[in-house]
DNA sequence: GATGAATGAGCGTTCATTCAT
DNA sequence: GATGAATGAACGCTCATTCAT
């Protein structure tokens, strides 16, 4: 453990960065600034994290190691891939929507920059789009989901409403319960948007494109 | 004529901030840098623009309103809610597909800051809201798309999953060709993941969150 | 040429820094007050020099190159080695007694480190060693200088004992005319201390070493 | 017993410092770099010195003043002026060229700056100067130093060059005995660099002070 | 309009020193 | 005496912006 006395000093340190980077954001955010709100001497900082930016991607590893662990063991509550992608949704937007300020910081700070993005992806992100990929695939086996989607579309779409339900809810500061729209956003993702009847041409497209498109 | 090299000039430091921004960051990136790649003075940026932020804010406002304009002229080709859908995805891709450093102020370099997100969701963001909700509407009305969903809901996965898909695009490296997702995706928003025939248990959970959720 | 404007402002913040360095030392001089004495803001010291460093070095490089070049020529004057020394002796003893900061920034604060050091040794001191080698050689040739006696030894000898006499000067802060040291230590290099008659027992020992000695 | 233990520490910190001073420098040294090679705490410092300056003083004063005293005891064995001079130049070369990092200390770091250098002057080297000053006063009242040189001058080219072989040795990093150098050093002060016979252009310098002609 | 030299505010980080244990 | 976590003052340098030419 590199860390010297306290871990008391070091969650101070990363609550009050969650403020400051909120509100600031991460560039104008003050390293002076979060130390003072933190209630340790500016030099502190450095006895427990490497810089400013250290202190961004901690938060980021230790905090979200945490969730995605979480989500994994809530979803074994059920079965079934529909309800297990349900469970998911639900504590993703219930972490998020729990606390706007650490919402800020995964939605839009740790955004900054493709260095970040592509940390976050290969991280956090890349485990999450597993756990939920492992589900897709568990529910094309079982024949709760469609066989001719390519999954990891499955999964794009999934996340990608997610957090574009977090983003919205971080912008727009009304004051709504965020996890409530787990339900309605799963139950979209899969029954479609489409009438019951309706044809959708979208078929022929699909079929040639099954298969294809990386992450 | 005057009037004309001007044009030209702010067009070289717009296209010369893509670039710029794209590859270096918002923060990291040199108004410096910029002026000289458009071939100007660094002073003669400001003849043209108030600030660095304001040619970040000039890039998105007028590239941008660009491409909502031609998204709704183009799904005009079509009649029905579902086949607009799919045009507005497939411009949508295209248009970033088309330029990767143009996704990547988009995708990454735009939402810096709470105060960027919030001015891009305001502008242009809005108004592709808008756009894509009366589409919805228009499906609801027509009887193309179920009525017991809320549009905004439908509008946030059709954009979040767009938005999730050129990021992944953007940052994953890969060459795949953006615009061939449109289909599948569009395809999915209507029809959905779940195998036909399967039950899913959000139906209840929807029918109570229906009507809800702002941004 | 790297110089953008003013050779005049570039010299001003030269002029300013020897003042500093002499009075506060190379680590406490200011970089903020090398600016303000030389009138200049703080970012414009670095248009003309690529940092604090920079400032020491270049006030080395450039007046000093100034120097040997000088010497060089002067001592072209006379023929014989001996008078050569002299008026070499001279002319560094009357550069440096001219201004007692710029003898305490070549006295002191360029012997700061070993790094210094060696750039001073290689650049400057490398080539006036060589021009008073080549003259002590001239001597040994022309045989007004003993030629059992290394030269690189007689070389340090003479700019030892120089050295020694500017930086007694220079810390003593007595007010005497340093340059009219010069006759009596050449005279002292060339004659020795020895009483006529006396006789000396390093005779062996110094034929022993006698070719020794790198630098 | 404590007393003991204490001034092994003390010991052991001062050997530390020394490599690390000469290895960074007195200003790039870290006092807790000194403190982990002596393998004692950063505050334990502070129990044995005021302070990283005090540390470089008191290397300066309490290893030297050995050195001082040695070298007054070692000249006693001979006894005429020439001799006394070529056992302290031995002394003094063989002092320093038997530890490079307590070289680099003396001839580099402990000259950072016209305070160290003063304080430097006003004590150790004070001292030094009085005990050659006093030989060569012994020489000329002996008859075998010359009469007609300034003692101050003949002690300090006696130590310039020394100081200068010694400064050439550390920074030229080749590795010969320094010691050897001694003997021709001392034969060259005394005896002089000029040919026997050869008339040096000094004579109207010298006449002024009374001197002689060329052997 | 265009230039680019000059400006100067602003800050992350280091590290000698302290002091509670 | 010894420790080492905590302190906080201190500063070189960058770069967006200005303005005299």
């Amino acid at each position: 453990m590199a860390r010297k006395r306290s871990d008391d000093k070091r969650r101070r340190i990363l609550q009050a960065a969650v403020k400051v980077f909120a509100r600031k954001g991460y560039f104008a955010a003050r390293v002076a600034e979060i130390a003072a709100r933190a209630g340790v001497a500016d030099g502190t900082i450095y006895l427990y994290f490497r810089g400013k930016e250290d202190i961004l991607v901690s938060l980021f590893d230790e905090l979200m190691a945490e969730h995605v662990e979480r989500a994994s063991q809530e979803m074994q509550a059920v079965e079934d891939a529909p309800s297990r992608l349900r469970l998911i949704a639900e504590h993703h937007l219930r972490a998020l929507g729990a606390d706007r300020d650490l919402a800020v910081v995964f939605q839009v700070e740790l955004r900054q920059s493709t260095k970040f993005m592509e940390r976050f992806t290969a991280s956090w992100l890349g485990r999450y789009f597993d756990l939920v990929g492992s589900v897709i695939e568990q529910g094309q086996r079982e024949g709760t989901l469609r066989a001719d989607v390519p999954r990891k579309l499955v999964a794009k779409a999934f996340f990608g409403t997610l957090d574009e339900l977090v983003t919205s809810w971080v912008i727009g500061r009304k004051d709504y319960d965020l996890a409530l729209l787990a339900g309605p956003a799963v139950d979209l993702l899969l029954r479609g948007a489409a009438a019951a009847g309706a044809s959708t041409s979208g078929r022929a497209v699909l079929s040639v494109a099954a298969g294809r498109g990386g992450r």
